[in-house]
DNA sequence: TTGTATGCGTTATCAA
DNA sequence: TTGATAACGCATACAA
């Protein structure tokens, strides 16, 4: 008891004899051991992150800032890869809450928003990223990229430059973020007195051959388009290469905006201009909240990330 | 205990009886607490991961072919990010020493060889990542892969195509990696009958920035080069750009081929030629060897993966 | 200031 | 086949 003591800096241990078992301790290389620290009940210092894909950039930018942050507080991070499985998003939530986890981060997750409410409710903290919940719950904040004024911001760009009849290869239909953008895209229209539309618009796979399709389609469609926005970078690029292979000239022909701006961004010819959120502060800011819930601060509130765009070439 | 058996199908219980005491478990949602059984001192099912920086593209694919792998074994990762520290490479192996992990896989440790070796004889059983012991411990492996090979790889093919003035942006003179690759290149040129001269060889930063000045210093000092080839695929890309900005034609007047067949190097115009190994496949490998060393299989030995060139247009 | 008894949730061991 | 007891390593509550 008087070793507990002494190592955790707790009072009702004489100095002398708390220095000689801290010096002992560390001769003898001693290390409290966790799993006993967390049966007691105390903290478990431990929080876990749920992600679809590590592999992916987006996710791994977030989960390094995480990490980061953890690390600055003294926290160990549980890294759980789910591949985009509503399964694997389960048992991973289960493995954690066995774990006795402090909190958790969920990055945009598969399950339906009610069972997510269900699974994540039975921690003590949690962070969503990039979903929104059906009824705000108690120890859980929500972290979303601001997807409407990224697409906003998007379009008036395009606007400034003197374009006029711009096309949205739009991402999966299903996807909560395309929908969110094809919102902001739309309001930034309005608000120019433009009318929208559907014809200038197009769903694609998130990916450089869904970009390259989706600009194959709307341009025979409207073939006097003079900007298009891609879904992500991926796309963006996608549909850049199939303008250049079909004699249109970037920027000035037609102007191509992306979202993310992943590295290959500015390395493409030309480079691409593209809507960025600072993934890695994101990261950083969903272990604050998740720590402060965990600590019981009753007054953390969801958090927006303001995209910000980067003007390269290509728009 | 009867409860405890049911659950964990060992003998010694009723078939009805077990069969009451799963639904039961089932229906109040029990979930056995892993840190209890930890403490017990069976396995704690949990493996540590080590890599300098999750957000590098190399390593996440390393980290979700591990993650796949342990999820499939039943195991959970976790996951350390070491910022290229040494100290906190030390912090995490301790964190992860502490809880009692299974096993660790440590990638590309900047630690010292003898620290290395002792701070990972402490756990039941380790997997080293691209990195050499001193001396082989037991219950450790190591995987690397076969950068001498990769290297010769490069210069044998550019030497097919006709090339003979063959330069090399090295990267960090302090890189294990680099120093293979290195002796790879002298190896295969002196195959070849060729003279090393070391004016064709210019250390530099492992990105693009690197590649760039790299680049820029070889050429200064021997302007008839006709190939190049960069530490990996962002130094390549760098000097790319730098040849491209400076009237070289690629691959015609100078060849390039870079290391690790990044996503982007498929993107870049031209498309990069790259020296790959399957690195979500590393992944697997490394926790399917710390597997069967955490069961004890003493015939775990080293492995050595083969990488091969993708041929692209720019070599 | 120091030390003893107790309990966290699980499993190994031994008894019924 | 079932159940009682002890133990894992630590920290809380209480006694000396």
């Amino acid at each position: 008891m008087t070793v507990s003591r002494a190592l955790n800096d707790k009072p009702g241990v004489g100095e002398q004899l708390r220095g000689r078992i801290k010096l002992l301790a560390d001769e003898l290389g001693y290390r409290p051991n966790q799993n006993a620290r967390n049966l007691v009940g105390q903290q478990s210092m431990t929080i876990g992150l749920v992600v679809p894909d590590i592999a992916n950039a987006f996710f791994a930018q977030i989960v390094r800032g995480a990490e980061d942050t953890a690390y600055e507080r003294g926290y160990t991070v549980l890294l759980v890869n789910t591949g985009e499985s509503v399964q694997r998003e389960q048992a991973a939530l289960d493995t954690l809450w066995q774990k006795d986890v402090d909190g958790v981060i969920v990055c945009s997750a598969r399950m339906a928003p009610d069972e997510l409410q269900q699974q994540v409710g039975r921690f003590p903290a949690a962070v969503l990223v990039n979903r929104e919940l059906p009824q705000p719950a108690a120890q859980t904040a929500t972290i979303n990229i601001n997807d409407r004024a990224a697409a906003e911001a998007a379009v008036r760009h395009l606007l400034q430059r003197g374009c006029s009849r711009i096309g949205l290869a739009a991402g999966p239909a299903t996807s909560y973020s395309a929908q969110r953008r094809m919102d902001g895209y739309r309001t930034a229209l309005r608000e120019a007195g433009l009318w929208f539309d559907p014809e200038l618009l197009e769903h694609c796979a998130p990916d450089s051959a869904g970009g390259y399709t989706a600009a194959q389609a709307i341009l025979q469609r409207r073939p006097k388009l003079d900007a298009l926005i891609g879904f992500n970078d991926m796309v963006a690029i996608g549909a850049l290469q199939y303008l250049q292979q079909n004699g249109y000239t970037v920027p000035d022909d037609v102007a191509v905006i992306g979202f993310d701006d992943i590295p290959l961004a500015a390395m493409v010819r030309p480079a691409l201009s593209s809507v960025r959120a600072d993934l890695t502060q994101l990261g950083r800011s969903a272990v604050e909240h998740l720590l402060r819930l965990i600590e019981g601060d009753e007054t953390v509130g969801d958090e927006l990330i303001e995209p910000q765009l980067v003007s390269r070439e290509s728009a």
